[in-house]
DNA sequence: TCATAAAATGAACCTGGTTCATAATTTGTA
DNA sequence: TACAAATTATGAACCAGGTTCATTTTATGA
């Protein structure tokens, strides 16, 4: 029977409006800001119908969180099937979240508002299940590159998980976002491009990490040429700056 | 005259009080759910007099962000002032935003809320320079240990600006604190003791920048002296678990 | 002791999250 | 096609919390 299903397509095409608009929204003026009559408004529906969707406000910010890591994931996904050395893979992830941030620059910090205990307990049952189960690949996906290397030589994991080493090159990349998108701070110290010094500094990382080969993080030419290859063979269909 | 100086004193113990107060109820109820009237009520204040401080709650939200990074500057200078090798000191600073976060452990996210454009442009024009005031110092601060560390040959920059250099364990810890504080997401990659692994690879990120001398981020022991050492030299008064 | 200024107060106003009785629409059946 | 039942959409109404400001209280100084 294909009403029921063309009904169901409806609501899941419905539901993905109102989280477009709703990042929209909170891309214009801030997470403090977003209201749930505006979202509505926006996409020319009653506010109960956005209720229909969404248990509550909370509940909309943990699916728009889910929502982006799924994107997030496709990104991901790119990296590691590409054909190339371990290293490689595990430094397009980076590259990868940057692009990501671009897209969607309000990610992290909801991110981080969404897994807040209040917030995260105000979602419902299903939303919340549905926003672990949408975040488990993305942690599987980096423990088999990582894992990958290892198995090859290319890294000793020294008594760590896979997880537990793929931690210090994400924690480069979160904590730039976070301070990137926190207005003021680094105009402050005068740093210009900070994504590109992440970039070189996760190469340090992983020379610290003791992943090979080697990488001179100090050569600009050479890092220059990894990110090319990277926008070209992995990332050639969306656009950069 | 006395009484003016004391009435100052009296109204600068009460913003200080109102502070104190809004951090816990943040602690225990979540940013989203911090009110005015309660932070109010708690204090034993009306509502009209806690605006007398605060122009908004947003007002309020900086100020409490930049009282806390004052607290963080202070053991900040305790590892600057410390006679150890400049690679100990660079290491003592994440060590001391371990202890910084275990006393206040929403200030991270509070700060990459308050630092949002909306929240920062709804903040009285004075709060904001106390803001920026506030925390130049502490970049100043890790720019001095990372020069004096390039001066005596333990590091080189490479190229880089010391506060560019710094930034590299900085987003280590950053990002650290952003994924312990994200409730259930190190939880689902079964990971032990996060600020453990992120002082090893604080480690593994000086290795990495070449700040000598070398230290085996492996050697678990060795690790555990140096956090005991900075522990009792720097950190003695504070309570740790 | 009293007039004036400064500070504190909290009821009242307004915005935005949430609910639910009502209206509109869809579905299934004759 | 017509109609009843079920499903879905609607937005006015309710409530909570941020903010204001007329009024009250307290402090100051002659």
């Amino acid at each position: 029977m294909g009403t029921r299903e063309r009904k169901q397509r409806e609501v899941a095409e419905r539901e993905q409006l109102f989280l477009d608009t709703a990042r929209e929204l909170i891309r214009e003026d801030g997470l403090l800001n977003l209201a749930m009559a505006r979202i509505a408004r926006q996409c020319d529906y009653a506010v109960g119908t956005l209720y229909q969707h969404f248990a509550s406000k909370e509940d909309l910010l943990i699916a728009l969180a889910t929502l982006n890591e799924q994107y997030r994931l496709e990104l991901f996904q790119r990296v590691e099937h590409w054909q190339a050395p371990s290293r490689d893979r595990m430094f397009g992830l980076p590259v990868a979240d940057m692009i990501f941030v671009r897209k969607y620059p309000e990610h992290f910090r909801l991110a981080q508002f969404a897994y807040t205990e209040v917030v995260w307990g105000a979602a419902s049952e299903t939303r919340r299940k549905q926003a672990l189960a949408g975040s488990r690949p993305l942690g599987e996906l980096v423990a088999r590159i990582v894992n990958d290397a290892a198995a090859n030589g290319d890294v000793d994991l020294k008594g760590l998980q896979a997880n537990e080493l793929a931690l210090a090159p994400w924690t480069v990349t979160l904590g730039t976002h976070n301070l990137v998108h926190a207005e003021g701070v680094l105009e402050q110290y005068n740093m210009r491009d900070p994504y590109r010094l992440m970039l070189r500094h996760v190469q340090s990382m992983l020379n610290g990490l003791g992943w090979k080969p080697y990488f001179d993080p100090s050569d600009d030419t050479a890092l220059d040429r990894k990110i090319k290859q990277l926008c070209d063979e992995v990332f050639h269909d969306l656009e950069h700056d």
